[in-house]
DNA sequence: GCGTATAATGTAAGCGCTTACATCACGTAA
DNA sequence: TTACGTGATGTAAGCGCTTACATTATACGC
């Protein structure tokens, strides 16, 4: 067996089998219309050579890649890494092949990649929450290329999308809460620019919050990157300021854990002291003593229903309805009634 | 602004511009190479046309695709998740993109989503651990595409790699332990078939044990799947046995902090009753309570060098020295001196 | 003004594949 | 035997791009 100076061709198959190149073709894609005799010979010497079929010439030629991309903030986020998952076990079902891009929040870099996506052929494109330049938006159409956007329900957005209401949600959590008499709200929030899923969280609280007929300033507003850390340093801010809250609410899981922690540092016993509540359900979220309080996130079945949404786009060319799923409260631990004191430890 | 038909060509730029096809694509490849005016002129056609290069004939006639696959096990994976960011990260930064696969842990799907990246025209692969199929290696070797192995160091190996040794780093905590005293050993490993790393670090144990001159039987092992919920079983199974062991390690940190979740179920106090030992470090080690001992690993840090080593090995077309990062035992509170009794709680 | 070096642009040949269409080899019916 | 239908295979034209090479424009020195 010789190696070959580079990636052997359809040509090279070709030749070692006797045949023309449309009959190696068709060996490949329609083995139907192929002879067994000749079919077998064919077969033979793709073993032999190792043949693979160049992508981008096939897709030159047919016009079709089976190939669908998927742009996320970040990969080490785990609700995004879990709904992908399912996602792309789901594409796989179905033929397709799943690329994964990440844009670091940034949307100069999901732009990037969007387009990166597009010269390689996607077929359809996942793409998370609704925020998004324009003119990428009106780039995507120019192309004509299914898009559904996940992770976000927005039936009045240009584009489909298969998610729950991050605001409706927030504000449940937070009638709870305040329900149980918590008039002093601290908030740590996700990065709200360019991040409809924060802004959205954030503002279901405000409706919580002017629905109960409070002020405005019952709630103190911290934004901050996605880290345990960082919510740690945004909590104790909270929590040494003059008044300190009665109930940290955090845009997500990860942060309310960094929360928790600092609070322990601190001193502080949740629920007693203070309640923390949180956002996604991960698996953290259950793990931690006190486990706690969020809104649970269907992730896998999430992703499961955008491949079947995407795939359908793909394959008929029609846009599809929104899809809404549903995401609730999910009361542990980390929440009790308020203390009678201002929060502070004695 | 009229809605083009279907994408727009380097052949529709040209004529709107007013000039040959060679001299767009210049304008897109080497701008020096063009006189100011008819660049602007050009360029004003592409934004106006929205045009993208199409990739497959980009890479068909450029013969490069400045693209480099990863296949990891599964997204779902901490630990490959903030790996593959940092790697991302470090090929962004020299001009390549990124594309992930994920074979969940099966290696035919390995083997179908290597082929894929390889027809993409992936420059270089990134692949997780040595164990594989020789027809693989052979294919690769055949195509003659860079491929670099990570999360697993062996300078033996063919393929040259960036990672850590699971074996002696296992074996120097399994040292520790039993040093402390430890005699019965219980293992919740994830499944080794297919995974080196698996059955490295389970060969580590046993090297300690061996070096300890205990006999075979100190050591009970379980296999099991990679999820907190599995690693709760498994705890369960060696803790009801008839001589449940003092110490169980486990071949991550997510069984670890399985077990440690049963333990709290069954009134078992780590580490007065049972000590538990994990791998990896990931954020969750430091979290729980008790903080779990374990094998802090680089994963960054792997991350960026792999990515260095990857584009060295694809740009110069060479191959590249295995290289090998420290993975350090991370003493923490889950492990301490095994009690007298045999481990049961009174 | 002319010749020449140099820069800007155009021309056209592929890159590896699919597929419409042409060709060919049979088998069947008249 | 001939004519023709059918199925297997070959031929060759692109798909959209890059790039070696050819051509044309510009600048400069004499």
């Amino acid at each position: 067996m010789t190696i070959p100076r580079s990636a052997p061709t359809l040509n090279d198959v070709a030749q070692a089998a006797g045949v023309s190149t449309a009959t190696v073709s068709r060996c490949l894609n329609t083995p139907e219309r192929v002879i067994d005799s000749t079919r077998e010979r064919v077969m033979k010497a793709v073993q032999e050579l190792g043949y693979t079929p160049n992508f981008g010439a096939r897709v030159m030629a047919a016009r079709r890649t089976n190939t669908i991309g998927a742009i996320i903030p970040t990969m080490e986020n785990a609700v995004f890494a879990r709904g992908l998952q399912a996602f792309q076990e789901g594409l796989r079902e179905s033929g397709f092949t799943l690329l994964v891009a990440s844009s670091s929040y940034r949307s100069d870099i999901e732009e990037e990649q969007i387009r990166a996506l597009v010269a390689r052929g996607a077929d359809g494109l996942l793409l998370i929450g609704h925020d998004r330049d324009p003119a990428i938006l009106a780039y995507l159409q120019a192309q004509n290329i299914p898009v559904l956007v996940a992770w976000s329900f927005d039936p009045g957005a240009l584009l489909p999308s298969v998610g729950f209401d991050n605001r409706r949600s927030m504000q449940a959590l937070a009638d709870t809460v305040i329900g149980m008499g918590h008039r002093r709200i601290g908030v740590i929030s996700a990065i709200t620019r360019g991040n409809d899923r924060a802004r959205l969280r954030l503002a279901g609280i405000r409706d919580a919050v002017a629905l109960a007929g409070l002020g405005e300033d019952a709630v103190t507003v911290i934004e901050t990157t996605y880290a345990i850390e960082t919510g740690a340093e945004a909590f104790e801010a909270l929590m040494t300021s003059q008044q300190p809250p009665t109930v940290v609410m955090c845009g997500n899981d990860v942060l309310a854990v960094g929360a928790m922690k600092k609070a322990r540092e601190l001193g502080l016993d949740v629920p007693r002291d203070v309640s923390i509540t949180g956002f996604d359900d991960i698996e953290l979220a259950s793990l931690v003593d006190p486990a706690l309080t969020t809104v649970h996130v269907p992730h896998r079945e999430m992703g499961r229903r955008a491949a079947r949404a995407l795939i359908e786009m793909v394959d008929h060319g029609r846009s599809v309805p929104s899809e809404e799923l549903a995401a609730n409260v999910c009361m542990r631990g980390s929440v009790a009634l308020p203390g009678r004191d201002t929060g502070a430890t004695a």
